[in-house]
RNA sequence: GCCCCGGUAGCCCAAUUGGCAGAGGCAACGGUCUCAAACACCGUCAAGUGUCGGUUCGAGUCCGACCCGGGGCACCA
């Protein structure tokens, strides 16, 4: 990059207080100093160690504003990483100055895999690392003049952070669903209720009679995390296994790209699923776009329907299904190769086949499974179930497009109303019989008809029934699937063939990790394998000191190797010696440690609570700060959820960090810890910064600041032609720019001004470092419309501002105000520029202009703003002075032009009062001689008047 | 295949939500400054809005079909 900077200019041709890149550097680094030694960031509390009620109420109503905070990478930032936080500062600086109490700061995630194997590359402790990773990116952000209040600052890997993560886990450890009153409870209200009898035990037996170990595998069962044998995403290739939320849609770890293999082992899991219908449905509170909102309702997937019993030789198959008002139509049933049942339902003569298809079935993975071009294949268990509507013997199928895990790993096959079934049963020659009658119009080149011989595909959508009864359920003639189904489900009731039931695609949350960096569990083990929490003033179990933090990986194929964590090998600290019931008086035992650590996500479930409060000792937050910085706000909506007020991040955790964190939010409010029902009512997505990326002909990405050439002579590398593409800004693509560079070239207003110039905060955009110069260029003719370049005085005059300018100004602080606080600072940005262009064409700067124009400045561009601020006489920092307001009288103007059209096309202008009524308009419009001779005698037809706005007349 | 988001000047973006296509920046071109250049400054140029059709006095904006780019989901019963 230093190749293209501005050559240094000598002193003897370039003014001395130019606003230069070094006076730029110089005025920066002196307000931010200045910041920090006044405070001026430090945001009071209202209640808590950082209480100050006073100053709280002075700074007006309360405006919690957030990033997602950074993982702290060692490669430090790029140009594209703090995209969304220059744009939070801009809205933060500018509630500040409309009223606001703001609450804005920035932590670090810094736990986790990327973290670990940053620190396994380098041979160095992940502690030294990422507290070294953690000191750069701090000093970057502080070097974009970020007024974040630096008190707040969190990372997730502070023992007096994680203590607190800790105790969440062990809340929601300590809790069960009380599906009754569908909320979360501390488990300790259902031991009470099985000790009074007001709630039986699953088997039936009194509690009084159970042992306490039988007492505790019934209580152990409803907590909302639990220890589980279940099938989970083995990823050898990392040496852990990872949440299905980890696995992307071919089978590999998202981190890494490594094959994720299913493998039944002991981890712990948080019931996540308990709570499926208010993550869904609360997302109806949320001021988020429809995109994430889509993303979490297809993730967690809920689809109403209906289990369906089928008597079989094996016992009743059990079916989920949407359309349980097709069972007349249902000709065969297909389980999945691994169903329970397959064994019983092999006859001999079909063994053979069916042995080989599971086997064969067995090798492929899932995301194979679901390739939907495959052809359909399948195997005859030689064995019929019974159809409850209709009595009918069906076959018994064995087929690979059916999961064991979704649903009951079983189906009803229904081929004349499902594409899947009708190819399978085409293939296989099984009967389809038609049970709706298409319209007409469905049939395309051939006469309507309910043989299913001549239909090529499956009928799906409402018509009426056909071939629908059994005499007492009689669907014919109904014609639509709501009816269908709810007289269907009605029957299966009755009869105690089914039931209706909402199936869900999301399963619990995997939440164990075999790897060193991450939070501990506060789990111990009792000589029977029971875990038990440690009580809070155990907190936090420190991660414990050691060298060989490295987790074992394996063969990233390794299918069977097994995970080893790294904390297994510390004896010393696994087994440890405590009365943890020392009520009971049974005295000191000997427990085994919990060796697993939690996943990246756990610290940043709950991070946005602790900027509220980082001090506090007795509490992960104040309960009444908590309420006051995320209570619900239902002065703006009766049903306001609470949370974050404004929450910017990228899109790409939609589904992860988005659905944990208020699934913990949801427990955490049903406990009664918080008193808001979600963590952030509103998100916004900011767009990436995408950068040329360029590749030589062995397809190699080689370094983009040493590309020469452009678009018409053709880039090249070293003298040899390389291509051209796009991507998002990063070090795999060999395109990142440094903020580091740009603050030396440019400062880092002008960084800012740039970044928030290109678009709309939304929008991704490519970065040109060669157009960072337009905002430069802004800045400087900013600086001497006050300052004198050769003297540096302030050059503002007392002498009032001519009409033209002050409307102009006051058009601007109109327009100003209103993109600001949609987040359109790109238009916020080309009005101020517009102004300012005005401005420089004056022959002296009216101080009446001069200071409103600094101050809506001073959002974007917070260091010169400062300076300049300063040099117009005024001592204190511009943070908190009030936002401009423009004068409405001075918004309209006494005459206004009107284009006037003929037939749509401008054919004319008239200037009229801006108060003329619709028919001086029209009458000067007409009388206009343009409009005469345009007409030439036609008598216009019609004449349509827009006040304000332009008149057309038709002929 | 389905669901989002987007397509306006050479490039990045505006357009009061149906009312004169241009606010701002880059680039280009001409000029001022300079011995010359760079910086800076002044000025100029530029598209009829992805395509086709419809509604309307009037469409970048609304409706329908399609094309292109980005993202998400996908044998989910």
């Amino acid at each position: 990059m230093s190749d293209t900077t501005t050559p240094p200019t000598t002193s003897t041709e370039t003014p001395a207080h130019r606003y230069s890149a070094e006076l730029a550097q110089d005025l920066e680094l002196r307000w931010q100093n200045w910041w920090d030694e006044h405070r001026t960031f430090e945001t009071p509390n209202t209640a808590g160690p950082l209480a100050d009620p006073e100053t709280a109420a002075e700074r007006g109503e309360k405006l919690f504003v957030l990033d997602m905070f950074p993982y702290p990478s060692g490669t430090g930032l790029h140009v594209g990483h703090p995209l969304g936080f220059i744009g939070t500062d801009v809205f933060a600086r500018f509630k500040r100055m409309t009223g606001h109490n703001v609450l804005h700061a920035m932590g670090f995630d810094a736990f986790g895999l990327p973290a670990e194997q940053f620190a396994v590359e380098h041979g160095q402790h992940p502690a030294i690392t990422t507290a070294e990773n953690v000191a750069t990116y701090r000093r970057q952000l502080r070097r974009l003049g970020l007024a974040h209040d630096p008190r707040r600052s969190v990372s997730t890997t502070d023992p007096e952070f994680y203590r607190w993560t800790q105790w969440i886990f062990s809340q929601v450890f300590n809790a069960w669903y009380d599906t009754e009153l569908d909320r979360a409870r501390p488990i300790a209200d259902l031991i009470a209720e099985y000790e009074s009898g007001s709630r039986s035990t699953p088997h039936g037996r009194a509690w009084a009679d159970l042992t306490s170990g039988e007492r505790a595998d019934i209580i152990d069962d409803q907590r909302l995390a639990y220890v589980s044998e279940a099938p989970v995403n083995w990823c050898p290739g990392l040496g852990t296994v990872v949440a299905n939320e980890e696995v992307t849609a071919d089978g590999r770890s998202d981190r890494g790209n490594f094959p994720v293999f299913k493998r039944n082992m002991r981890q712990w899991m948080m019931r996540i699923t308990t709570y499926a219908d208010r993550l869904i449905d609360d997302l109806d509170l949320l001021d988020w776009t429809d995109g994430i909102k889509t993303m979490q309702r297809n993730w967690i997937g809920r689809s109403n329907g209906a289990e369906v019993h089928f008597p079989s030789p094996a016992g009743d198959i059990t079916v989920f299904t949407t359309r349980p008002d097709t069972l007349f139509g249902a000709s065969f049933m297909v389980l999945s190769p691994e169903h329970p049942f397959v064994d019983t339902l092999t006859v001999p003569e079909q063994a053979e086949a069916v042995a080989a298809y599971r086997a064969q079935a067995g090798k492929k993975k899932d995301f194979e499974r679901q390739d939907e071009t495959r052809e359909k294949t399948g195997v005859f268990t030689g064995s019929n179930a019974t159809n409850p509507v209709n009595g009918e013997q069906i076959p018994v199928w064995i087929a690979d497009y059916v999961l064991m895990g979704y649903g009951t790993g079983a189906i009803m096959a229904v081929p004349c109303g499902d594409q899947r079934d009708f190819e399978f049963a085409r293939k296989f020659g099984l009967p389809i019989v038609a049970i709706q009658e298409p319209p007409a119009s469905w049939f395309a080149d051939i006469e309507p008809t309910l043989d299913t011989a001549q239909w090529s595909t499956a009928f799906i959508g409402d018509a009426p029934y056909v071939q629908s009864s059994n005499g007492e359920l009689d669907l014919n003639g109904v014609a639509t699937k709501t009816e269908g189904i709810e007289r269907t489900n009605a029957w299966l009731e009755a009869h105690g063939a089914g039931t209706a039931t909402i199936n869900y695609k999301l399963r619990d949350w995997l939440f164990s990790r075999q790897r060193y960096w991450g939070e501990p569990f506060p789990v111990v083990y009792d000589h029977e394998g029971r875990p038990h929490t440690l009580p809070d003033d155990m907190l936090p179990v420190l991660l414990p000191e050691t060298e060989s933090f490295s987790p074992r990986t394996f063969d990233a194929d390794d299918e069977f190797s097994n995970p080893e964590s790294p904390l297994d090998r510390l004896g010393d600290w696994v087994e440890v010696e405590l009365d943890l019931y020392p009520e009971r008086g049974d005295g000191p035992q000997v427990y085994r440690r919990d060796t697993n650590v939690m996943p990246q996500w756990a610290g940043s479930c709950w991070y946005e609570m602790r900027y509220l409060d980082p001090t506090n000792e007795q509490r992960f937050v104040d309960r009444d700060v908590e309420k006051y910085w995320m209570g619900p706000r239902t002065d703006i909506r009766p049903d306001h959820p609470g949370g974050v007020d404004l929450y910017v991040g990228g899109v790409e955790h939609a589904v992860l960090h988005l659905l944990y964190s208020r699934f913990w939010h949801k427990v955490l409010y049903d406990l009664g810890h918080v008193s808001s029902k979600e963590p952030y009512a509103r998100l916004f997505n900011q767009g990436y910064v995408q950068a040329a990326a360029y590749k030589d002909e062995r397809e190699i990405y080689v370094d983009a600041t040493k590309i020469e050439g452009d678009d018409k002579t053709g880039f090249t590398y070293e003298g040899r032609p390389v291509t051209r593409e796009w991507g998002k800004m990063g070090k795999s693509l060999k395109n990142a720019v440094s903020p580091d560079d740009m603050y030396e070239q440019y400062g880092a207003d002008t960084l800012r001004l740039y970044e928030m110039a290109t678009g709309p905060l939304d929008a991704s955009r490519p970065w040109e470092t060669r157009d960072v110069v337009g905002m430069y260029r802004f800045l400087q003719r900013l600086w001497r419309t006050i300052v004198d370049e050769t003297t540096g005085e302030c050059v503002v005059v007392d002498t009032p501002a001519d009409d033209d300018t002050r409307k102009l100004l006051h058009r601007t602080i109109d327009v100003v105000r209103t993109e600001m606080d949609a987040l359109r600072f790109n238009t916020a940005i080309a009005k101020l520029i517009e102004l300012n262009n005005a401005v420089t064409k004056l022959d002296a700067t009216p101080r009446e202009v001069a200071e409103p124009m600094v101050l809506m400045a001073a959002p974007l561009v917070p260091h010169i703003a400062e300076e300049l601020w300063h040099l117009l006489g005024h001592a204190e920092t511009i943070t908190y002075v009030s936002f401009p307001e423009a004068a409405p009288a001075l918004l309209v103007d006494d005459m206004i032009e009107y284009p006037v059209q003929v037939n749509g096309k401008v054919r004319g202008h008239i200037e009229v009062a801006t108060d003329a009524d619709s028919a001086t308009v029209e009458a000067t419009a007409l009388a206009d001689s343009k409009i005469v001779a345009v007409l030439d005698g036609a008598a216009p037809r019609k004449v349509i008047v827009v006040p304000g706005r332009m008149v057309n007349i038709v002929i």
